[in-house]
DNA sequence: AGTTGATGGAGAG
DNA sequence: TCTCCCTCAACTA
């Protein structure tokens, strides 16, 4: 499930589970075997997320730049009594007594310098999950935009960790339409926005999974079956499309936008055209 | 056994 | 805007 939160979750795993100990580097698979032989047996210091960019600092100031992309995953397994055998294409192995870390299907996974780390996080947008991070560098971004505010919040330059569940899922909750222009949006609705983001996305950092859904909304208040369904945790519209809405009952739509899946309710997140009509 | 799709993004045209 | 890459589970037949 890699959207922001999966990677700071995963920084804070792989530190507390590998940092400070000298590590077994490998990739079983082979795409990564000659980086791999430079760390094997180096101390790793500590692991960080910027948005969805992990990066895994070696000493020497060395980096292994990960990106999970759309399914990558790094499973970080503590407490074993042995290292199991990988199993099927695992692209980096880190390995101590103990414990091992299996990355598979990254998108990205190379030993990079501290200057080129640098640049990666040059380039991202703010990250609601960094405390450092200002939210008025990417309203400076939207408020100029005539882009849709689904576009804005899935470029990563603009804003940096939020996915298409935290899209949909946010705009949901803000009664936003995804097609609105960014420069339509008031600065109130996005600081709304970007303050529900940053607590949304810190319990997603939590419980490993996305749960959007309000108290008075969840399957217990509202009297209806849990979801069965197993792409992340409850939520309102994502992957609901043609199902009920939550909160007035009438069908969610999809729509496909710059080649990822749109999601939302046309009667609680009225279209901007219709909201200036009234 | 073969096809499809997915929480992402780069590069071509 | 399209195509491609990475992996694997869940479909279809």
């Amino acid at each position: 499930m890699p959207e922001g939160h999966t990677l700071h979750r995963l920084a804070g795993e792989l530190t507390t589970v590998f940092g400070g100990h000298q590590v077994q580097v490998g990739s079983p698979q082979g795409r990564f075997a000659d980086s791999a032989a430079h760390l094997d047996g180096t101390r790793l210091l500590d692991a960080e997320a910027w948005g969805k960019q992990l990066f895994v600092r070696f000493e020497g100031e060395r980096f292994v730049h990960v990106h999970l992309g759309l399914y990558g995953t790094f499973e970080v397994r503590a407490d074993v009594p042995e290292i199991p055998l990988p199993i099927g294409q695992v692209r980096l192995r880190l390995a101590r007594p103990g414990a091992y870390g299996d990355l598979r299907g990254a998108t990205t996974c190379a030993l990079v310098t501290a200057a080129e780390r640098a640049a990666v996080v040059a380039k991202a947008g703010p990250d609601p999950l960094r405390a450092d991070a200002d939210p008025d560098r990417a309203w400076a971004r939207i408020s100029r935009s005539s882009a849709p505010i689904g576009t804005l919040l899935m470029d990563q330059t603009v804003l940096a960790g939020v996915g298409n569940v935290y899209r949909a899922e946010v705009l949901f909750r803000h009664r936003i339409h995804p097609l609105r222009p960014g420069r339509t949006l008031r600065v109130s609705q996005w600081r709304a926005i970007w303050d529900d983001l940053v607590v949304l996305m810190a319990e997603g950092v939590r419980s490993g999974r996305i749960d959007t859904v309000r108290p008075e909304h969840t399957p217990e208040a509202m009297g209806r079956a849990p979801r069965v369904d197993d792409h992340g945790g409850e939520v309102y519209v994502y992957r609901r499309t043609g199902q009920p809405c939550h909160v007035c009952g009438g069908a969610v739509r999809t729509e496909v936008l710059g080649g990822r899946n749109l999601f939302w309710c046309p009667r609680c997140q009225p279209t901007f055209r219709s909201r200036a009509a009234r």
